[in-house]
RNA sequence: GCUCCCGUAGUCUAGUCCGGUCAAGGAUUCGGCGCCUUCGACGCCGUAACGCGGGUUCGAAUCCCGCCGGGAGCACCA
């Protein structure tokens, strides 16, 4: 055997493999399908083609946004690469009085994780699989590993952090029955029992003594009332449904670690082999100052331009900045399954999903914060002119652009120009007047030469058939300004790049011919 | 504070399991030059990293020990 290994080390890599390939077999073929840029993903523990069955459970608060991306794309990306099922499962249990479940978010999530990509095998809602846990509740009660406590939270928060037992623990197993019968007939209000797991109260971890399993709330849940009163926690109902639903690999974010000892736990005790375990750091976006909260409320509020706002940074508002799902998807694989939690900056994702645009994308002329200024002296023959689409690409054709002798151009271009020469880009040279640029009214310029000098180029629009534009820009403000005449016949859903301003998508509902062009801004 | 996890350039990542092919590769950012009259793209060039200290070894990013730093969890939320 290990005379076999040594041979093997001592083929050179791309040896090994041909060695490999003449053997045959599924996995010699293809060895791995890295994505483009970094990330690595092993191997899932004793994962076999066409067996794997993974798992999302997302709580239904908001739209998914781009701290989801890891739980989406990485499932996705094991799915694709063992050729496995997807159950989408919601974790809509009852939640609590700041948590509510809302069945807004059920067909919400669905379109998100559609629009991903990731149509899931099947939909399960864990608020219909209730009756389900309590058989369970009484295995685990009939090990021996549980006990109906009545003590206060505060109580019994506090002998966890002692690492002290109540009373309750000591109880016989009739007694526990009994006990956990009277709670689910009714026999406590909400708060006032709960069965919880008994294991090492000694357990190094405080946070792992004597877990609650089931609780009790009569909070009405938007989809099955206050038809039960007795609810399961979240690592319990894993628990339970990671057995009963068959999910081969459980692959969440590295915040429910604890909920894995705690799974293996009661597997180990109701004797049961149950899945293993992945895990991911959290992913920030630098610039994305994420938080389901806020968004739920400036949504709520109508403060926020709804889901698909870009201060969400929901993939929905992603899209409507004109940033395609595949870069998405390759920005957030890049990262692999690295268990660090990494904050990036937007720029890597901007430049992902330039590569993919860029070459797609026509150019457009677009002033911001416009001052209109008349050029004395304006050569009579160019009333207009004709510029490419694309520096590099004449494929992308051309389009005429009426020029002077009156323009636009962004205040911010003048200010600090004054009595300087400058070029109006692909077309003349002019002189600014001495006087500084005010608030309000026109400016003089006066024509100075033609020639293509090395000055300053400035973006100008021809007041004559100028297009007015607003674009919602990344924070949610407006900015309005004038685009050249060609964008007239732009399109909704177009993706277009003002020259010095960067790309923009022109906005689905905006109705060709009305004003003003409504566009979203992407990235530089 | 307790538990677990993680430390490779400005940022992200490959390499760490199984020490040499790593005087550390890629992506992004930044700087320079060229070219294209643009945000930018492309080409070429450049800056820049194994957290610190010991140990093992002929040899350490990789193994061991100790520090230091960062993160997550510590709910009758999910």
């Amino acid at each position: 055997m290990s005379e076999v290994v040594a041979e093997v080390r001592s083929l050179p890599g791309p040896e090994r493999v041909d060695r490999l390939a003449s053997l045959g077999g599924p996995e010699a073929t293809r060895p791995k399908e890295a994505p483009s840029t970094g990330g690595e993903f092993p191997e899932l523990e004793g994962a076999e083609r066409g067996k794997v069955v993974l798992r999302l459970a997302p709580f239904p608060s908001g739209a998914l946004h781009i701290g989801h991306g890891r739980m989406i794309f990485i499932n996705q990306y094991y799915r694709e690469r063992y050729g496995g099922k997807i159950l989408l499962v919601f974790d809509d249990t009852v939640g609590s009085e700041e948590k509510r479940v809302e069945t807004e978010f059920f067909g919400l999530i669905e379109e998100d994780l559609r629009s991903a990509g990731l149509t899931p095998d099947a939909v399960y809602y864990k608020s219909d699989r209730i009756p389900l846990f309590y058989p369970w509740a009484r295995r685990v009660i009939d090990a021996g590993a549980a006990y109906v406590c009545t003590c206060p939270a505060e109580t019994l928060r506090a002998n966890r952090a002692a690492g002290v037992a109540c009373g309750h623990r000591s109880q016989t197993h009739d007694a526990t029955v009994s006990e956990w019968e009277k709670m689910l007939g009714n026999g406590y209000g909400p708060g006032e029992a709960v069965l919880r797991l008994k294991t090492d109260l000694q357990d190094p971890d405080p946070a792992f003594r004597d877990r609650v399993l089931m609780r009790i709330s009569d909070l009405d849940h938007p989809r099955v009332g206050t038809k039960y009163r007795v609810w399961p926690m979240l690592e319990f109902s894993w628990a339970v449904d990671d057995i009963e639903l068959g999910v081969t690999h459980v692959l969440r974010g590295k915040d429910l670690v604890i909920e894995d000892r705690m799974q293996r736990y009661i597997w180990d005790l109701l004797g049961i082999r149950g899945p293993p375990f992945g895990h991911w750091g959290i992913l920030r976006v630098r610039e994305a100052k994420v938080s389901k909260s806020k968004s739920y409320r400036e949504v709520k509020s109508g403060e926020y331009d709804g889901w698909a706002d870009p201060r969400t940074w929901s993939f929905r508002s992603l899209e409507r900045r004109g940033i395609s799902m595949d870069a998405t998807r390759a920005f957030v694989l890049s990262f692999g399954m690295s268990l660090s939690d990494i904050e990036v900056p937007a720029e890597t994702l901007y430049a992902e999903n330039r590569k993919r645009i860029d070459a797609t994308t026509v150019r457009r002329a677009f002033v911001a914060d416009p001052v209109r200024v008349d050029v004395d002296e304006y050569p009579a023959d160019l009333g207009s002119v004709r510029l490419a689409n694309h520096p590099d690409l004449p494929a992308l054709g051309d389009r005429d652009a009426p020029a002077g002798p009156s323009f636009y151009l962004a205040r911010r271009d003048l200010v600090g120009r004054a009595g300087a020469e400058v070029r109006l880009k692909d077309l003349i040279n002019i002189h600014l007047p001495d006087e500084p640029v005010g608030l309000a009214g026109e400016v003089r310029a006066r024509f100075t030469s033609r020639e293509n000098k090395r000055i300053p180029r400035l973006q100008w629009v021809g007041t004559e058939g100028a297009y007015p534009v607003d674009v919602l820009g990344v924070e949610g403000e407006h900015t309005r300004g004038w685009g050249e005449a060609a964008l007239a016949a732009a399109q909704p859903g177009q993706i277009l790049q003002f020259e010095r301003v960067g790309f923009v998508r022109v906005e689905s509902d905006w109705v060709p011919g009305s004003n003003p062009l409504r566009v979203v801004y992407g990235h530089p």
